[in-house]
DNA sequence: GGGCCCAAAGTTGTATACAATACTGTCCCG
DNA sequence: CGGGACAGTATTGTATACAACTTTGGGCCC
C-alpha cells in the first residue's frame, strides 16, 4: 500500500482521506486501521496517524477499541434509523432555505453534480456515484448558508454512507438520482415548500430502501463479527 | 492550579472536565488553555493534553490555532444564530417525542433538575445553573430516546453556554425555569404538541435575549483582542 | 525618539522510545 | 484428542526528546 506522497500530509488531510474511502466504500465497515499501516502508507509517524484516527471517531465513522485498534465503523440498525431521523429533521427545512437563496452558479454546480454522478454510475464507479450523491446534499446544505447545520449534515451523510454499505437492498440505483432532479427544478423555479417536501420524501425512501430488521447484526469482517 | 488526582484521567475524563468548566463558565471565551499547563495541573504528559483539546476542537468548545495553541472558542454571532437555528430544528420535535415516551422516572429526573437550578442560582452560583439548564434540555433528548439526535444536542447545548458568555443581555434569570416548568407540565401530561411549541417558543426566548447586534467582535481577554 | 531587525525564550508539532495490553501459537496435562 | 496455560509476537498507550514556529525583548541604525 504505498501512498505516492507528493504532498506532505497533516492530521486533517489524512482524515479527509481516510473519510473519502470510507464513503466510497473503498474501507467497508470493519476494516481495522492500524496505525502502522497507515503511517508507512502515508509516510508519517503514529503520532498524525493518531490524531486522524481520533478526529473520525468523533464523526462516528470510525470506532476505537482500547488497546485493540480503531476499525472502520458498522452502525447498528437502531443507529441507521437515529441517522436518518436527524436528517429528516435537519435537510428538509434546510432544503427549503436553500431554495429561497438559490443562484444561478448553485444551481449549476448542482446540475454539474447530478451530472457526474450519473457518469460515474454508467462508468460502474458505485462509490464516486454516492460520495457525489452526498455532495449534492451537503451542497444544498452550504447553499442554504447554515455551516453548522452544514457540519452536522456533513457527519450524519458520512455515515449514511457506511448504513448503505451494511443495509443496501434495492439495487435500482435510479431513484437516487430521480430525487435530484426533482429537486433541482424545486430548487430552479424557488419553490421552498416543494423542496422541504421533496427532501422530506427523498430521506423517507431511502430509509425505505434499507434492509433494517435486526435480524442480522452486521457480520461485515468474518473475524470481527466473532471476537468481543 | 493543582487537581487533586487520585483519579487517574484519560483522554476523554479531561476533555468531559475541560468541558464542564466551559460549560459553567469557569473557563470564559478566549481563555488560552496552554498544554504544558493543562499536563502539568492533571499530572500527566502533553499528549492525552492533546488528544482532549482535540476532542473539544471537533465539538466547536476550543478553537485550535497552528503553532499559536488552545483556547475556549469565542462564538461569532453568526454562529451564535446558527447554532439555535440547528437547535430549534432538532429540539422542538424532539421534545415531542419525549413527552410520548415520558415516565414517572423521567419527569422525577426533569423535576429534580429544575429545583438543583433554583437551588443554584439562589446561592449566586451561575455557572451550576447554566449547567443544569443544559442538562435539562440533554435530559430531554435522552428521554426521547434518541441516542444520535442527542450527541448533536450535547455539543450545541454546551457551545451555547460559550454564546450566552458573550452575548448574554438581560439579567432575569427567572424566565429559564419558568419556561423549563412549563415544559415539564406539558411532559406531565404527555401533550407532545404543547411540549414542541413550549420548546419552540422557549428557544426563540433563549435567542430575542442574547444581543447579536454584530457591532461587538468579542473582545475577551484584553491581549488576545490584539493578536491576529 | 521611532522603527526595524535579530536573538532568546517559550510553546506547539512531530517523531521515537518504551511500557502496557491484546493476540497467536505451542506445549503440556488431563 | 481436547482444553488450558504460557510465552512470544504484535499492536496500541504514554512519555519524552527534539524540531519548528511564534512571540518577546533588546539593541542598533536612521
Amino acid at each position: 500500500m504505498n501512498k505516492i506522497d507528493d504532498t506532505s500530509w497533516s492530521r486533517d488531510t489524512i482524515a479527509a482521506d481516510l473519510e473519502r474511502a470510507i464513503h466510497e466504500h473503498r474501507l467497508p465497515p470493519g476494516t481495522k486501521l492500524g496505525e502502522d499501516d497507515l503511517a508507512e502508507a502515508y509516510g508519517i509517524s503514529r503520532t498524525i496517524v493518531r490524531a486522524a484516527l481520533l478526529a473520525l471517531s468523533h464523526r462516528h465513522l470510525v470506532q476505537l477499541r482500547r488497546n485493540r485498534g480503531a476499525f472502520v465503523a458498522q452502525p447498528t440498525p437502531r443507529e441507521a434509523r437515529e441517522v436518518f431521523e436527524a436528517r429528516s429533521l435537519l435537510e428538509p427545512r434546510t432544503a427549503h432555505s436553500a431554495a429561497l437563496r438559490m443562484t444561478e452558479a448553485d444551481l449549476a454546480l448542482l446540475n454539474a453534480n447530478i451530472r457526474d454522478e450519473h457518469t460515474a454510475l454508467d462508468a460502474g464507479e458505485n462509490g464516486r456515484a454516492l460520495l457525489l450523491s452526498g455532495q449534492f446534499h451537503l451542497e444544498v446544505a452550504r447553499i442554504a448558508d447554515q455551516t453548522t447545520i452544514e457540519a452536522v449534515i456533513s457527519e450524519l451523510i458520512s455515515r449514511s454512507s457506511l448504513i448503505i454499505a451494511l443495509y443496501w437492498r434495492r439495487r435500482a440505483a435510479l431513484c437516487e438520482t430521480q430525487a435530484h432532479h426533482a429537486l433541482l427544478d424545486a430548487f430552479a423555479r424557488k419553490d421552498g415548500a416543494a423542496a422541504e417536501e421533496l427532501m422530506k420524501n427523498h430521506l423517507l425512501d431511502l430509509v425505505a430502501s434499507l434492509d433494517l430488521r435486526n435480524v442480522a447484526p452486521p457480520p461485515a469482517s468474518l473475524r470481527e463479527a466473532l471476537q468481543r
